[in-house]
DNA sequence: CGGCTATTTGAACACCTTCAAGTACGGTGG
DNA sequence: CCACCGTACTTGAAGGTGTTCAAATAGCCG
């Protein structure tokens, strides 16, 4: 299987919006999204994918992918065939239960997304999407002591939050100056994590951190 | 199975938020949402469910919800245990598939809802949510020549697409002065689906309709 | 150094919200 | 039958949040 691993550069497709592809991705190392493009040119990221994260387990069903996944840092990804999936997903079934799990994880994320996006102020949004990456680079042990690595321009960042590159640029002035986080050189580091969850109003239920990850940290020799 | 059918008053929570539901509901007739209530008492409604959605399948594997299910028509549900549910699954392959068929549409909605609220502009995201719902009602026959029940109020409204009750009835009202869509007393009137899509730059691929829907129309007798 | 890209700041404007008040409508009870 | 009530819808006015356009600064790499 690990025939099947390729390192991909940063700013790449791997998969684009219309593709039928052949095989489902594994994100073993790296940085992507999921992001969609809209008739009038606008785009918006759906999701960000870090170490241990599936990227298009529905092809196995659905034909045409309706968005595209693009690396935002040089990446290591693992294919895998649709058939050599569903034989594993018979075979073992811990490890099914571990797949749905992580997706039904990714649907609750999606969710909060979009509660993000409909209901809370520039500043809040970015403050609670630094929370939950803090949360989720710390389950993949990519976190030191409320810092982690955040590879994002602050037009991507916009692009994520639905706003403009130049209201990001405020926003996280406004968030430094209030020591709650800064974001430097794609470094974020979140001075009190307690009143920056506050602040946004982030509540980590949705990442249903109770069940422990399927996936262990940091081991990321699954294939 | 019928013994589990229920019928649900309008403006009913099925599911609360932090519930741990036992069984997993289908709606048979009716309509409900999925939402959610952020710490400063706003709501943001994630999912519009007809006859045929399921409400909670991930309730088999997470056992907390981390969002609200409620009616807000008079509806009619069965509840499957999770037992049955995934006996059904093992037994009927095909069932099987057609159900997370039915998942993976639901999750690309989801993300085709976040591209609204994140990307378009008031009147924009109202007239893509018509053309979704008038998409989505035909499937199961609720439509009639551009025209079909829509039971919201503008408050509502506005808790789906991230907007002010005040700002969707304006917005209504350009639409209806566009002559493009109206809404009365929860009755949608498309005049022209054609230029309502250029309007609000939808695309219907991300319902993946190629894929002919696993329950079929109207039969909603499957209990 | 020069050229690229990302960040930062200013100014004007647009979109959307909030508050407030008025209107329409359906249901209930006298 | 009509008065009353509650809820939803409608409209106006003022203000705030976020956008757009434009230009300047900073940082990086060849």
């Amino acid at each position: 299987m690990s025939r099947r691993v390729r390192d991909i550069d940063a700013n790449q497709d791997l998969i684009s919006e219309g593709d039928s592809p052949e095989d489902v991705h594994l994100i073993l190392e790296g940085f992507a999204v999921r992001y969609k493009l809209t008739t009038q040119g606008r785009r918006q990221i759906l999701a960000y994918m870090i170490a241990g994260d599936f990227c298009d387990v529905h092809v196995t069903l659905l034909r045409r992918m309706d968005h595209g996944i693009r690396t935002l840092r040089p990446s290591r990804v693992v294919r895998i065939s649709p058939g050599t999936l569903l034989e594993i997903l018979e075979r073992q079934p811990a490890i099914a239960r571990a797949i749905w799990l992580c997706g039904l994880v990714d649907e609750a994320t999606q969710r909060e997304w979009l509660v993000n996006v409909g209901q809370r102020s520039a500043p809040q949004r970015i403050a609670h999407l630094f929370c939950e990456m803090h949360v989720r680079m710390g389950i993949v042990g990519l976190t030191s002591n409320g810092s982690f690595e955040l590879p994002l321009t602050q037009e991507e960042l916009g692009d994520t939050m639905g706003l403009s590159n130049v209201h990001v640029n405020r926003s996280l002035k406004e968030l430094r100056e209030s020591e709650l986080v800064t974001l430097r050189n794609g470094q974020i580091v979140i001075s009190d994590v307690d009143r920056l969850k506050a602040f946004s109003g982030f509540d980590p239920s949705y990442l249903h951190l109770e069940r422990t990850a399927p996936f262990a940290p940091a081991d990321t020799d699954i294939a």
